[in-house]
DNA sequence: TTCCACAAATCAAACGATTGAACGAGCACG
DNA sequence: CGTGCTCGTTCAATCGTTTGATTTGTGGAA
């Protein structure tokens, strides 16, 4: 591969000219630098981002650490990443921590080893983790957190208002008559995105009013069979429940069809939302009433937010973004079987 | 950041003895290697993996070109790569082509400058591409396709044997009773894949046996919608066809509901099929009859291939993997409901 | 003609880690 | 006591690019 020293030669300058020449620099004489991109174009020059990052002690590269792609949830949030990483001539490296703090950690320290810039991360919903961010924070590397954050940890932060998007859905439930509802969530997350959501909830409903449920399951690649199975234990046993509220699109699907193999009309007896609004929430049978967040735009203002933090070198107070999500109303919510009290 | 230099300091050795001990090599002695690492750990040392790769000519780091996230599918391969890449201590970049030519050689591009040490890419399936991988071929980066190919461009590979999943499928629909097919594809993705699929189904049903439908859809946000209103308007027509065989699962659940929103009885008056074996697929009503791909091992079996060739530096034959799908047999496929003829 | 200003290009020292060659100390052997 | 050997460490060059300092060359003013 050819270096900034056989474009030299050909172009009959020196190794520095050449430098200067393709950066544009205005010490280079216009004939000079037309010389030198031509013999880079013969050349099939191109630049060693390596050596050029060894330099000037930037790498161009962004590190991105998230749970795990298993969800559509994730994949629009990459793409925002993506999109707005390249518009920017930047690069992004990124590792999954499959939800295991330690992992997390360790990939975090992997990425700062190769001098990504910044980092953007999902923290790892599991308590005894804050120590590990705060040492991150005393590194000159800036990161931001993305969709859930760490309280004890004041950082950047871009997620959706999920408060108001929990009240949201709550007020729409509530307007159609419902009185008593089930907020039902995946439990191994204990993320600040899913209690949140519960705090929007509550400003409608009255504690007593929503039984919380938490689905756990180990195993990923039985997680629907175990969140049916869940809603299949917990919703006929409370017969005033008309309202099912699930933290994302998946369990919301898997409550519609768990109500529905119970012998349940969905919406006529029970009304079931989700969240995230994903592909699958339009194709379900009713199609899924659902709060959208805006996916992309959450990785492309983290991003953004990131990449201006490297360019300014800035250290001004942590700058928290948080997204309106719009409720997505469908056919599988609707007028409250049971007249309200 | 503390540098080798500083860790040398703090041992009271030279820089070049930090580096031999910290490989672990035997010429260090125990004694000093203790010493050296003890200091490393008390600055918190970390390498730089920029200057190692300069020096080195290896970045310890592969590119990823993908079409986009916006499927699990792809999901399921990232974590497959991720997990391989990760375990060999290396690190990946990922870029998505939007399906674009211009885009992805842009791309790879940009990540031949990243001085990447090989590349993983699933080409984007449009003819005039297939100069530009010769051109990568000349390099000195391997590179591995995956999930789909470029015919004129003998390149490491590894994808699904596509053409016998689409004889599978076949076969069960066959046996089923079922006469009369529709072969229903995305078709701005005249991908391999899906031309292979299509000879397997082949090799069961006689041309005339099988209609082939390609949808499109310019935009991805109504993906879901225009293949609805594509099958819509396919189906109905033609009413000796009992079968519906879907390129992919999301196609497949949007074919469910069209008919059935047609007024069909899904498997009665028609059996459907899907293709990947997403999530989604199981979720429908009733759940999709699919050929399951081993999409995780596609991943870690291509980046095992890549990095092994970057290891060995080999330039033997292409190697070219191709995985078996297994057809997982739902509820949305039943006994043809017209006798056979 | 001498000197200065200025533009254009080159020099040379980084950046941080790696590695073949060189070095010095200690030891055994003849 | 000199020679040769091993072992452990250091020297110094290198990877490819960038950039402040320096040189070279031209023209104009005094």
């Amino acid at each position: 591969m050819a270096t900034i020293k056989d474009v030299a030669k050909l172009a009959g300058v020196d190794a520095s000219t050449v430098s200067l020449a393709l950066n544009a620099n205005p010490r280079i004489s216009a004939a000079t630098r037309l010389r030198v991109e031509e013999a880079a174009r013969q050349l099939n020059y191109q630049k060693n981002y390596l050596a050029r990052g060894l330099r000037a002690r930037q790498s161009a590269t962004i590190g991105v650490v998230i749970s795990g792609w298993s969800s559509a949830f994730w994949g629009e949030i990459m793409t925002g990443i993506e999109n707005t990483v390249r518009s920017r001539d930047y690069h992004m490296m990124v590792t999954f921590s499959g939800g295991d703090v330690q992992a997390e950690h360790k990939h975090i320290e992997a990425l700062l080893g190769k001098q990504v810039d910044g980092l953007i991360i999902a923290p790892v919903p599991q308590p005894p983790h804050a120590r590990a961010y705060q040492m991150l924070q005393a590194r000159p590397v800036p990161f931001v957190f993305i969709d859930r954050y760490v309280p004890e940890v004041p950082a950047d932060l871009v997620c959706t208002d999920n408060v108001e998007a929990g009240r949201r859905v709550a007020e729409h439930l509530w307007t159609l008559g419902h009185r008593q509802a089930v907020y039902c969530h995946n439990a191994s997350e204990r993320a600040t995105s899913t209690e949140e959501r519960f705090e929007g909830i509550l400003q409608v409903f009255a504690p007593e009013r929503v039984t919380r449920v938490g689905l756990t399951s180990e195993d990923r690649a039985h997680l629907w069979d175990q969140f049916y199975a869940g809603m299949q234990a917990v919703v006929p046993f409370s017969s005033d429940v008309t309202a099912v509220i699930a933290g994302n699109d998946m369990i919301g699907v898997a409550t519609l069809r768990a109500l529905q193999d119970c012998g349940l009309r969905i919406p006529d007896d029970v009304s079931v939302t989700g969240f995230d609004d994903l592909d699958i929430a339009r194709m379900t049978n009713p199609p899924l009433t659902t709060v959208a967040q805006a996916k992309e735009e959450i990785g492309a203002t983290a991003t953004r937010l990131l990449l201006d933090r490297i360019a300014s070198r800035g250290t001004d107070a942590p700058c928290q973004v948080r997204l309106s999500a719009s409720l997505i109303v469908r056919r599988s919510t609707g007028a409250a079987a049971q007249a309200p009290l």
